[in-house]
DNA sequence: TGTACATCAGTGAACGCGCGTTCACTGATGTAC
DNA sequence: TGTACATCAGTGAACGCGCGTTCACTGATGTAC
């Protein structure tokens, strides 16, 4: 009946497959999560979505856009979640805070292969022209913007350098993720869970830095 | 004159090398730093040591062997520096622990491909047989002494989980070496030194498990 | 000190394989009239 | 509504390449006597 096909998604039909493209994109995710993004070979992401080795060229000028794409598309997805997951920093800066965090252990560990590439390859994503601002440096921006606002609560005198600050809080949920929270070799004998380990880090670091009241024991004072 | 040739050092002369192992593990590693630990070539290495491709199978059962053996040397060369930097918290625990950190980072710095080897790729150190803690504990060991030095100044009752802190600690020189002061795309953009950040983000760290005194303005009290 | 011989550490040619990429092609789709 | 045609998105065969690995070999080294 409607004259124009709903945008994006069709049954594979016969010649033409319709949505390849994200589907060779979902396929490349699979093999580069299990063999690295290195290990990855076109061919056989081309075999994984039942098409033959030549067709991935119809969508992406060679692996290496290939790859660039996943980086790409790793990064939309990456900022668009940690940034509902601040959420503004409501209802508290803290509690969003705690969500911020959460996001991005919760990424690393669903989109291990999207995050390897985006963070470990040398991979360049390709820059959408029309995009201001890459979607790495959106990332960034809402680590920055929860800094900021965890900071307001701070006498001016006492506020750490934000950019300084975004990279610690960086580091720290870089560091968690990668050491604990890769699917790979999971459980490095570590009794605790990746989310602890990150959350508990942060409450001391933001007591360190006063936003946070300090050890028990000073509550009596 | 000497009835034994000095042990593990030789001039390459002719037929036999005499050197080729250690050449071969230097020769991967410069090939995994440019290439990454998956796009590194058994056949490559052996061209950059100057021998055939069918050299490195007297030294290694395969390419995987190779691999293994340069994540244990890296992992055995990272322990010692640790524990030279740690120096047994001497002179002050303190200011071994600074050097502890700087230790980790210029390991990192020096050694990106053993650094990438040990804690990307999931390959498993091959295990000598007659050490009793492999190497990798040894680094983590470090860590975690330095972690209970630092609590010592703490009453029994304030003080962290010991295995917690050290993987906090853990986490955060990782994630700075990782992102930070790895070789390829150095500088993002980023105006500090990997050193600034570490130390900057550990002094914040101490601060807030109480091991260090709150920020400046608490000093009039 | 000299010789015989086992062992060690290389050679170089060859293999089968999977990869990235290209090419001329063809079937399906969408649009103009 | 129907037909002609341009365009799009696949096919499948082929290429050259570098890789990991093996094999029979050979030159150098070290030891026994």
């Amino acid at each position: 009946m409607g004259s124009s096909d709903p945008p994006g998604w069709r049954r594979p039909r016969s010649y033409h497959h319709g949505n390849l493209k994200e589907v060779l994109l979902e396929a490349a995710r699979k093999l580069i999560e299990q063999y690295g993004p290195a290990g990855f070979s076109l061919t056989e992401a081309a075999r994984l979505a039942g098409v033959s080795p030549a067709a991935p060229y119809r969508h992406f000028r060679d692996r290496d856009a290939l790859l660039a794409e996943v980086a790409k598309g790793g990064f939309e997805r990456f900022a668009a979640r940690l940034d509902k997951a601040w959420n503004n920093g409501v209802p508290t800066p803290l509690s969003a805070f705690d969500n911020l965090g959460k996001a991005y252990l919760s990424f690393a560990r669903e989109e291990p292969a999207s995050y390897a590439v985006m963070f470990e390859a040398g991979v360049a994503p390709a820059s959408a022209e029309g995009e201001a601002l890459p979607a790495a440096e959106r990332s960034f921006d809402v680590l920055q913007r929860a800094a900021a606002a965890l900071c307001r609560s701070l006498p001016e005198t006492e506020r750490p350098p934000l950019k300084l600050m975004s990279l610690h809080i960086w580091a720290i949920s870089h560091g968690v993720a990668t050491l604990f929270a890769q699917g790979d070799l999971q459980a490095r004998k570590v009794p605790m869970s990746p989310e602890e380990i990150l959350e508990s880090a942060m409450l001391i670091y933001l007591k360190g830095l006063g936003i946070l009241p300090g050890a028990k024991s000073d509550g009596a004072r």
